[in-house]
DNA sequence: AGCCCATTGTCTGTATACAACCTGTCTTAG
DNA sequence: CTAAGACAGGTTGTATACAGACAATGGGCT
């Protein structure tokens, strides 16, 4: 956790830069509002400014910052209305790749890829029965939704989702962790798992409407969390990038 | 026209060359797939190394340039496909700005501004009949386009439209050219037009599902644009930064 | 004659120096 | 006591120097 400072020789300085800013940022090291001086994150990150500044620009285009109008860039604050259309549209343009995918067919191999994913998240959320460890669900979902994606073949799509999902908070499983200490675990866990099988049953006949339909309500589920989120402080600081989010009320 | 060089003497050397750069791209003045070299550029457009590659660095954003992996950045090339979907995507996102600013209601000084600027594209079409300048009808469109998308009241799908929206050939107005040439012109203008009205009676009667629909729908007379440039070299000149486009076959 | 290797030229990635700008504070005049 | 202006500090915007990497080319060897 701590060996980011002169590891990874190899990765360009720029990238380096990149990582560890969106970091910071992600963990609320840098105050929503605030002013992110090159000068500083030039002590702080370890390399000089020219890298600092461009790893600046592109979490800007990221979303994570914002440019202040007299120069220079700002941690971005998020409102509770900003957040909920974030998902919204992360869930219209996964409706979109799953409707082109239906559409125009998806290949054999990916059909089988998804199957299988499928599969193991199966096996996954039947362990979750007995002791709770939401990564592996995480990081298998991750793959489902990319595996989905990639089904479009489209690369503007991929490109434009990618933007979308780089909101910490809009990616399609940085809620999912919200659950965690809810009862309705599992229950939310069959139900979305459902909603996977749904969707690839759709493309796999071509019924493009249905499949955007549901990856649509899919999405949603991100709203259920982020309601949940914002009425218990514990359950929000296993979102990253929470500190980012205005909070309703302050306490 | 040609006063870009020098002017602007206010405008950063960011910006400037950013426009200038822009302009090179799609003007197809460096060929798809080319490199584009930081020193070249820095001749060409009069600025030092740092300014042209920031510009590099929002252009590849924009989605105009893509990295080359050994580094360095290209002129990026789009199949028909990719156009396609460009399009497909703002529809997409324009649908859902028209569903959001249905369902929560849009101001009523944003509804009157609207209904203003249609009644002004009507005069145009009007006029069309006798002479054939579709400038003011493309500027009045993205206007309409505009202020729709600002009912929706949501900064981040304000963003993802206007990345979506930064391919020339993906924004909203870009190929309306291609159709002065045809005799359909004015057919089309009428059924343009009377999907912008559609659709903002749906949004003051808050159908939302309704909205959506034709929005997407509409974008897609789009399509038949692209449709009809790909088969004529003479329209397809018409359209900004159509060098990008492979074509099909080549004459 | 063909292939491999070395060398050279050009390119980008990085660091840093300089200048213009904005901001906040302190002083001074009304 | 207030308000306006000037100054100082720090900030970003820009230019340029340097180093490492990549690619192309030419010569030598097989």
């Amino acid at each position: 956790m701590t060996m980011d400072k002169a590891s990874d020789r190899s990765l360009s300085q720029t990238v380096k830069a990149q990582l560890a800013l969106r970091e910071l940022v992600l963990r609320g090291a840098l105050n929503p509002g605030e002013r992110v001086s090159e000068l500083q994150m030039v002590e702080r990150l370890g390399v000089s400014r020219t890298p600092v500044r461009m790893a600046l620009v592109r979490l800007e285009e990221e979303g994570l910052l914002e440019a202040i109008p007299s120069g220079g860039f700002a941690v971005k604050a998020f409102s509770e209305k900003e957040v909920f259309v974030s998902i919204e549209i992360r869930g219209t343009l996964e409706g979109l790749a799953a409707r082109l995918a239906a559409e125009h067919g998806a290949s054999r191999s990916a059909l089988l890829n998804a199957a299988e994913c499928l599969d193991e998240i199966d096996d996954v959320i039947r362990r979750e029965m007995l002791e709770v460890d939401l990564s592996q669900y995480v990081e298998l979902n991750a793959r489902f939704h990319r595996i989905l994606i990639d089904m479009a073949d489209s690369p503007p799509l991929t490109r434009q989702l990618e933007r979308a999902s780089a909101l910490p908070f809009a990616s399609a499983s940085a809620l999912v962790p919200v659950q965690s200490r809810s009862p309705e675990l599992h229950h939310i866990l069959t139900v979305a798992q459902d909603q996977h099988r749904c969707v690839l049953t759709a493309i796999e006949r071509r019924e493009g409407s249905r499949a955007e339909a549901i990856m649509r309500e899919h999405a949603r589920i991100a709203h259920r969390n982020l309601e949940r989120a914002l009425s218990n402080q514990r359950d929000m600081d296993l979102v990253p990038g929470s500190a980012l989010i205005k909070r309703r009320i302050r306490a």
